[in-house]
DNA sequence: CGTCTTTGACCCGCGC
DNA sequence: GCGCGGGTCAAAGACG
């Protein structure tokens, strides 16, 4: 009986082994792919940004740069004053919807609020604004707007950090935690029921998006860390 | 009745 | 100084 369920337990670790190696793989090309993507993308910024870097360069004497901020003392209350800032954690989520669809809305597991709709001019679909309802304080903004050469995909840019939780995480957490309470406390849990949860979760178009956007969150951090 | 969306008006930075 | 374009405001209406 006991050999049974180590056979069991040693199975499942086995399974659970290769299932991390495929999503390490996964994560590896979609780090691969954004890299790509923020070369390109930078390319453009770093023309758009030229003009303005150059005034700080040029005239003031504190100007600051990171990844995650761009300050000028001089040009934002002198000398003492606390650094503007300027840019500050805006991140980029493209996420793929039916075209025919014409919400504008990116499920994230945030609760947003419309304030704004514009026509831009690079683009003749409308871009959405939001704010971050969940909060009454949260500083978190978002835009979405459709990419001009696929219909089908939604560009997000969120700009700030949530000042509170995912409130999709914690049911993400507390299904897991009952999944995971379900498997210690009764080894006869089927491998189908482990699969019926993962094919839930990935049907869940919240749970991808939120996971999109966690991803590229990680990354982005990551990258500051190196830097 | 409270919350959310819509949409025209307004503000502001930037380029010419 | 002026016009343009992106971002935000706020009143009105819709909806549950």
């Amino acid at each position: 009986m006991k050999d049974e369920s180590v056979q069991f337990l040693i199975q499942q670790l086995n399974q659970m082994k290769s299932e991390n190696k495929k999503l390490t793989d996964l994560l590896n090309t979609i780090y691969g792919k954004y890299n790509d993507l923020m070369q390109r993308y930078s390319e453009d910024e770093i023309t758009k940004s030229r003009k303005r870097k150059a005034h700080y360069t040029e005239n003031c004497d504190n100007f600051v740069e990171t990844n995650e901020i761009s300050t000028c003392r001089c040009c934002d209350g002198g000398p003492n004053a606390t650094p503007k800032e300027i840019v500050s954690n805006i991140s980029k989520v493209y996420v793929r919807i039916d075209p025919s669809d014409v919400s504008l809305v990116v499920k994230d597991g945030y609760q947003w609020r419309k304030y704004g709709q514009k026509v831009t001019r690079d683009n003749p679909s409308p871009r959405a604004y939001y704010r971050c309802s969940l909060a009454p304080t949260c500083p978190v903004k978002k835009k979405v707007q459709r990419s001009v050469n696929d219909p089908s995909l939604l560009l997000a840019t969120y700009e700030g950090k949530h000042n509170h939780k995912n409130p999709s995480e914690d049911e993400i957490s507390i299904e897991l935690s009952k999944g995971v309470t379900a498997v210690s406390s009764s080894s006869s849990i089927s491998k189908s029921m482990v699969e019926q949860m993962a094919s839930t979760l990935t049907r869940n178009s919240s749970f991808t998006a939120a996971l999109a956007a966690a991803i590229t969150g990680r990354i982005l951090d990551q990258e500051i860390e190196e830097n």
